[in-house]
DNA sequence: AAATAGTTTAACCAGATGGCAAAATTAATA
DNA sequence: TATTAATTTTGCCATCTGGTTAAACTATTT
């Protein structure tokens, strides 16, 4: 394999994740992924064959990122503050690399669901663990008494929908403003696990 | 105007609904929304002039359901408990009717922004009243010290994302059986509410 | 019943879209 | 350098898509 090889492949990824993001799988057009890519349209298929497995190529690596990659630290035998603390700053900061992820993970998801399935073994991804060491947490009454899935829900529901609700949020509380908007965002890795511990500690 | 034409105006936007929400504006077919009308593509295209204006009217009618629409309660004298609660319920139990509502106006809203602010003064939302009416109850030392925005971003967040994230949330932690969620959306009204509360609440 | 207006259908079109085959160019190998 | 392999471009095609037009059908009015 030449170096050109690599490379060529690199910049069609690196173009057609820009416009799949922004359009979504229906609303990408190769031609417009050529154009970003700067090559010729034909050149996509010659490297990925069809749209499909080019999305998909895009999709894993989204998907990858769009899951915690913290379970360890959840399931560990540091303090229920430190979790919370330690899981919500990681996640937050890791969207913030790529924030157009939840929102296109999202959409995609909801346009074929079936494909989650395969997705989950690959990435190993085990919310079992989760749950049970929070169960753990609870039977230990270092938390108070909750659903685990709730609170899992609730965890990543304040981490990941400011991000997919972006536009939204952005206009309706920040006048559009780009900047204020990622500063509200920094801001919400002490806000959230803050409000996230204010709610389940023992009194 | 006779009663077949409000009917049939009815089938199609029932039909196009029915398309626009599981496929989204691009995937959305307007042939599929015939077939699902059980009527002639051109019929369609008489009724609402173009895929656009039908889409429109879709998007409207869900854009107002989306939107919360007990600002009252949130600025009325009522205790912050009670606040809480009848927001969440109602917000909850709203979207529950509809439940592809936040998925479709999340991804839409993505893809187009500008339609935001147009719909903004349609609807009429004022989230600055709302924010306004959290800042007095912190003012009033009802709940603690609190950005409002955070705030109500994670009420809204809260309630939102379960919808947002079905698909994934289904199969992750329910088996992909649809009874058992819908039954855990059903205990997140009193779930979320207990949740925020107890974050806020001052001790 | 004749005329008019409203509704529905069938047939079609121009443009776009994903994809492909073969030629042209460049790189690697002998 | 000659030959083979890899990469890129050109040109094209079958299909699909939103949209239009004119004809057919139905209900209403006179």
């Amino acid at each position: 394999m030449s170096l050109k090889e690599t490379d060529t492949e690199q910049i069609i990824l690196n173009a057609a994740k820009e416009v799949f993001f922004k359009k979504g799988y229906d609303g990408a057009r190769m031609q417009e992924i050529a154009d970003e890519a700067g090559m010729n349209k034909a050149l996509l298929h010659y490297y990925f064959r069809s749209k499909d497995k080019l999305f998909e190529a895009i999709f894993n690596d989204a998907f990858q990122r769009f899951v915690p990659k913290i379970v360890e630290k959840m399931i560990s035998n540091i303090s229920i503050e430190e979790k919370i603390e330690a899981f919500v700053d990681n996640y937050i900061t890791v969207i913030m690399e790529v924030p157009q992820i939840p929102i296109f993970i999202l959409t995609e998801i909801n346009r074929n669901p079936e494909r989650i399935v395969g997705m989950m073994k690959k990435v190993g991804m085990q919310p079992d663990l989760i749950i049970a060491g929070i169960q753990n947490d609870i039977d230990e009454g270092k938390i108070i008494d909750i659903n685990p899935r709730h609170l899992l829900i609730n965890i990543l529901a304040l981490c990941v929908f400011p991000f997919a609700g972006k536009p939204l949020m952005q206009i309706m509380l920040f006048n559009n403003n780009p900047g204020s908007y990622h500063d509200f965002l920094l801001e919400r890795k002490k806000e959230v696990s803050q409000f996230i511990i204010n709610s389940i500690k023992n009194k």
